[in-house]
Parts: C-alpha cells; structure tokens; sequence
DNA sequence: CTTTTATATGATAATATGTTCATATATTAA
DNA sequence: TTAATATATGAACATATTATCATATAAAAG
C-alpha cells in the first residue's frame, strides 16, 4: 500500500508527469531535460529525485552527464496508465505538445554536447 | 493536465485509496464506511469530498443516507489501474484486507439500518 | 592544478494537505 | 415541534510539499 501510494503521489504533479512522460519517449540527461523545461536545475534535480526514490527512474553516469531511464517494466505500467487511462486529458496538453516539440529540437541540435547549458537556461 | 493531476493527487492518499477501493465493490454510505474504516466521521467525509471534486465518486442521497458511487467508466479506469498497475502491493496490504472483512461484517449485520452509528464509533 | 560544466543537496520560505474539534444542516423518529 | 441521527463544513493546527537560493561534488577541459 505504502509503495503505491508512493509512486500515485511521485506521479501527482505536472512537473513529475511532464519528465516521465519525455523519459518515455527517450532516455535524456538532466541538461536536455533543462532545455525542454526550461526551468530551474535545481528544481528538476529534486523533482527526478523524488522519482527515483518512488523506483520510478533510474539513473546512470556517462561521463559528465547523468541519464535518466524508465525501466522497462515501469515504461509498459506508464504507458498503459498515461496512455489507456489519462491519454485523453494528457495528449491535448499544451505543455506536452510544447514538451514534445522542444524534445525535438533538444535533439536535434544535439544539445547534450554544446558548451554551458546552464548559463544559458539559467539566465 | 490539470484534471490528471487532480485525479492523480485524489488516489494518492492510503485512505482515499481504501475508500475506493471499498466503494469498487460497492455502494456505501458514509455511516458504512464509518464503520469500516474507524474513523472520524469529519475525516471520511473530507476526504470524500476531495474524491468527489476530483470526480472519481458521486453522491445520492437515500433518505437519512448519503450513498456514494464510482460511476461506471470510471470504476473500469480504476479496476484497470488498481488490479492490474497496482494490484501485486494492493492485494497483500493488511488494511486492505482488513477492510474487506470490516465490508463482508457491514453488510452482514446491516449496519445501515440499525441505529446510533456514530455515537458506537466515536467515543 | 585551476576552471568550467553538469548535477546534487541543504536550508529556507511559501503553499498545500490531512486531521481534529466544534458546529451547521438535513432527514427521520418521537 | 423537539430530539436524534447522518452528514457536511469551517477554523485551527501540524505536517508535507514545492520552489528558490546558495553551495557542494564530480567529471572534463584548459
């Protein structure tokens, strides 16, 4: 009961939702997440931690860079809930959209490998 | 995005979690679910209004009763997500299980009709 | 080494949430 | 009517959550 209760309540707010929801789509580093959210680093840090203590998201180092991953496992439970359950509401988002289209820009531009994001995103 | 969250945020609390849970089997009244759970009265009923902004249960009054309801496109959403999402940690949860015993007494002494509820649960 | 870049963490303040107590309302019983 | 029962609501308090700011750590670049 408590783990359930754990992860409805890592998933209850927008800022979590919006990461899981771009996390499932790719595995992205906390700079590219930065760039599509464009909001405080700090803010997301905290946001993936409380993520990653609901077993939500794992992370990985590759190099200067920290990754965020859904695990399999969890991607298909997500999916199924974000998709079949709250797809309606969720699919006409404008932060999703928004989301989704600086998602591929981020990728794009190859964003993880140009020089001082935080500058940029910070001020 | 908004109504997710809210649905989310409603699910994400242990005895609103029990109450739907009940509520999936069937329709109670707030005495019922007084007896239930064992609870404050004032407890139960602000929780369930939270459940009912969030429009995951509705409300009739039945006489002296005010009966509460999953309509029914919601009651499959939440079976979907409850059984087959969160239905490992669910099922074993002792409050859970406790609770199903608390509903089978209920029904089986009728604890709607008989008298003075509130004062046998309170004090 | 020193600096820069990427990320995490701790403290703080603002806000939200959950519980309890007291009280209000609505229905039925006496 | 009046009293009792069933439920809702508002205020107050304790606790939890979220965002921000400042700072720490760790890898890479110079």
């Amino acid at each position: 009961m408590k783990k359930t209760v754990k992860i409805l309540k890592a998933l209850s707010d927008s800022t979590r939702l919006r990461i899981i929801i771009l996390l499932l789509e790719r595995d992205l580093c906390v700079c590219e997440l930065l760039y599509i959210l464009d909001m405080e680093q700090s803010r997301i840090s905290h946001q993936l931690r409380i993520l990653r203590d609901a077993e939500l998201v794992e992370d990985v180092r590759d190099g200067k860079w920290i990754v965020y991953t859904i695990p399999d496992e969890t991607g298909k439970k997500l999916k199924a809930l974000l998709n079949e359950i709250f797809g309606e509401d969720l699919h006409q988002a404008n932060e999703i959209q928004q989301d989704r289209n600086n998602l591929k820009n981020c990728l794009k531009r190859q964003i993880r490998k140009s020089q001082n994001l935080l500058r940029k995103t910070t001020g």
